[in-house]
RNA sequence: GCGCCCGUAGCUCAGCUGGAUAGAGCAACGGCCUUCUAAGCCGUCGGUCACAGGUUCGAAUCCUGUCGGGCGCGCCA
């Protein structure tokens, strides 16, 4: 409808262009509104504002000229001119039952898109696999998928994809923390690095690894840690751990991958099905490691910057010229010992993720890289790619409450709070909705007891228990052995007539430009927004009216509405990853 | 010091890319269950949109500056 509008003036501008000789450059987007107050109509158009100065002229009499040229049309019943100048218009009530033969019609489809030929990548989580997730990369999680979901619905191809860093010191400072453990297990005295990874879970993937294994990657406490350089605080804890990972190198040889593979695998499958049971599922598991073979990936980037000039050799390392595209400083990609740094990896994977063709590529990172954005798209330019078609989105982080007491989280430390924990303590929906209805480039304070709470404070019980009761009706009727159809109900629309039931009516009908913005915005929260409004204007509607128990096409209208917010409901719902349930 | 996010009701936050008198939830207070789920509804109270300039028909929204808060600035990953 709202369209239809636009359209309307648009023609109405034709008109005066060809019969007043307007300037043709005279070219303005035709912006329509909601209004927000209903003696302004259903709609508003501020054309002839913005058209006032170009054509000096008087806006009010310019909304009188467009006004006067709009063409005859059943949908619009009264058209004003208002304030400084706003065209508003009524609209025909007929015209607002529309939107539920289309809710009907497409049930689960309602508010999608036919497919639009795009193609979009998001990559989110991403995290490090030295560990379980936390409830920091949970907000990544949820804010990711509910994205990929919404891009999907409105058209677009989406592969969602899972960057696996699993190259690099930090991978073997776990696989070498899951050996010392292993020693432990088989009876070895082993003062633990203070800079391995602490957490519980490696004690028992060195007990698995016992159990696998058996004792083929031991070695005594005494050859493991022969002229290893001091941990902190007498010596470095870099430098111990750095010996430490060349010790096990040496001492196990080609079964070094063995206690390797057994930290990332164990922990990579624990991520994954962490996320599964989260209701997010990818379509790539794209491995760092992956890149460094045959064929380089990385070198070949290198050497790409190099051939167009971008690449400078300093005291023995590599550096790409970062600041020709306006970064803060060069940076290295490969390091004097001849090591390629995690840079030099993540051009390589964006000069990947560009060659598979993508018509737009989205990470989301965590607010504390927003550093890297500068310098991947800088690598991007000299790579002759277009910038513009990588979109950076950062989350914010967040901080978890238990009543007023905050929880500290550190990975290294071993105390966190897992996504894991979460999920459990709050339940999934809570954590979904919790954790994107906040604007996502903003902190936020995690509220462990509220999410839990089954009570009005809790917004994803506010719309789950909507969905329900409509749930419920339907139910009730069917115990009255009594029966409604949509059929029915469509035949009975002009029973509505109550101004909260046309306030639903146009909310209800907003629903697909709503979705269409989040997604094109990566605003989910919008979505949660107009959901809880919409249960909000639905359990008015509940209290003020009955369903049940008044003339039968009173009754088959009011359900047929009723049903169209549940199915809105439902359809918002799933794109967040919560559950509509029937009962509650 | 430089860069990013932010400052809106007592609290937590929206504000649809510049529109008409600034919106929710919570908290506080007062009402509504013999009738479809009270996990709900209705009403009242509450704001100098951090501050100062600027842009224009019009600014919470855009620009500049100031103040205040959070985060980031490795030949780590």
């Amino acid at each position: 409808m709202k369209e239809k509008v636009a359209q309307h003036i648009q023609q109405a501008l034709q008109t005066l262009r060809s019969a007043q000789s307007w300037p043709d450059e005279v070219v303005t987007t035709i912006q329509v509104e909601h209004t927000r107050d209903k003696a302004h109509g259903d709609f508003a158009s501020n054309i002839a504002m913005t058209l006032a100065k170009p054509l000096k002229s008087n806006p009010r009499a310019i909304a009188q000229q467009i006004v006067d040229a709009l063409p005859d049309t059943s949908d619009i019943v009264k058209v004003e001119i208002a304030g400084p100048g706003f065209i508003n218009f009524f609209v025909n009530e007929e015209s607002n039952f529309q939107v539920l033969h289309d809710i009907f019609a497409q049930g689960n489809n309602f508010g999608r898109q036919a497919s639009r030929e795009k193609s979009v990548q998001v990559e989110f989580v991403s995290a490090n696999p030295t560990g379980p997730l936390h409830v920091g990369h949970g907000r990544g999680a949820a804010y990711g998928a509910s994205v990929a979901n919404m891009l999907e619905a409105v058209g677009y191809s989406v592969c969602r994809e899972y960057y696996v860093n699993d190259a690099g010191r930090q991978m073997d400072i776990l696989g070498t923390s899951v050996w010392l453990r292993y020693l432990q297990a088989c009876g070895e005295d082993i003062t633990f690095p203070s800079n391995g990874y602490q957490g519980d879970y490696i004690a028992d993937y060195g007990r698995e690894l016992l159990e696998e294994h058996g004792k083929i990657l031991h070695h005594s406490a005494s050859d493991v840690f022969a002229n290893i350089r001091a941990d902190a605080p007498e010596g470095d804890k870099e430098k111990h751990i750095d010996d430490l990972i060349n010790r096990a190198k040496d001492l196990l040889g080609d079964n070094y991958s063995i206690t390797f593979n057994k930290g990332l695998n164990a922990i990579l499958g624990d991520i994954r099905s962490d996320l599964a049971e989260f209701g997010i599922e990818y379509q790539e598991w794209f491995s760092e490691r992956s890149l460094t073979q045959d064929p380089d990936q990385v070198d070949r980037a290198i050497r790409k910057l190099q051939d167009n000039g971008f690449i400078e050799e300093r005291s023995g390392a590599l550096w790409f010229m970062s600041t020709r595209f306006g970064d803060d400083k060069d940076r290295v990609v490969k390091r004097d010992n001849g090591q390629t740094t995690y840079f030099a990896s993540d051009i390589a994977y964006h000069l990947n993720k560009f060659e598979r063709g993508f018509d737009t590529v989205v990470n989301i990172w965590g607010a504390d890289h927003h550093g890297y954005i500068a310098r991947v798209k800088a690598a991007l330019q000299a790579l002759n790619l277009d910038p513009e078609k990588l979109v950076v989105k950062l989350v914010q982080f967040v901080s978890l409450y238990r009543g007023d007491q905050q929880v500290q989280m550190s990975t290294r430390s071993g105390s966190f709070v897992t996504l894991r924990e979460l999920r459990e303590d709050v339940g999934n929906d809570a954590a979904r909705f919790f954790y994107i209805m906040r604007k996502a480039d903003q902190a936020t304070d995690f509220d462990l007891e509220l999410a839990k709470s089954e009570s009005k404070d809790n917004p994803v019980y506010y719309i789950q228990y909507a969905h329900a009761r409509v749930a419920s009706i339907v139910r009730k009727l069917a115990d009255q052995g009594e029966t409604w159809t949509p059929d029915a109900g469509l035949a009975q629309l002009s029973e509505l007539s109550h101004e909260v039931e046309k306030d639903l009516l146009v909310k209800l009908s907003r629903y697909p430009e709503i979705l269409l913005s989040a997604a094109e915005q990566f605003e989910p929260h919008s979505l949660a927004h107009y959901l809880r409004e919409l249960a909000g204007d639905f359990h008015t509607y509940y209290n003020a009216h009955k369903m049940l128990g008044v003339e039968t096409a009173v009754r088959d209208a009011r359900i047929t509405l009723a049903c169209a917010v549940k199915q809105v409901l439902h359809n918002g719902l799933t794109l967040l990853g919560v559950s509509a349930p029937e009962e509650m």
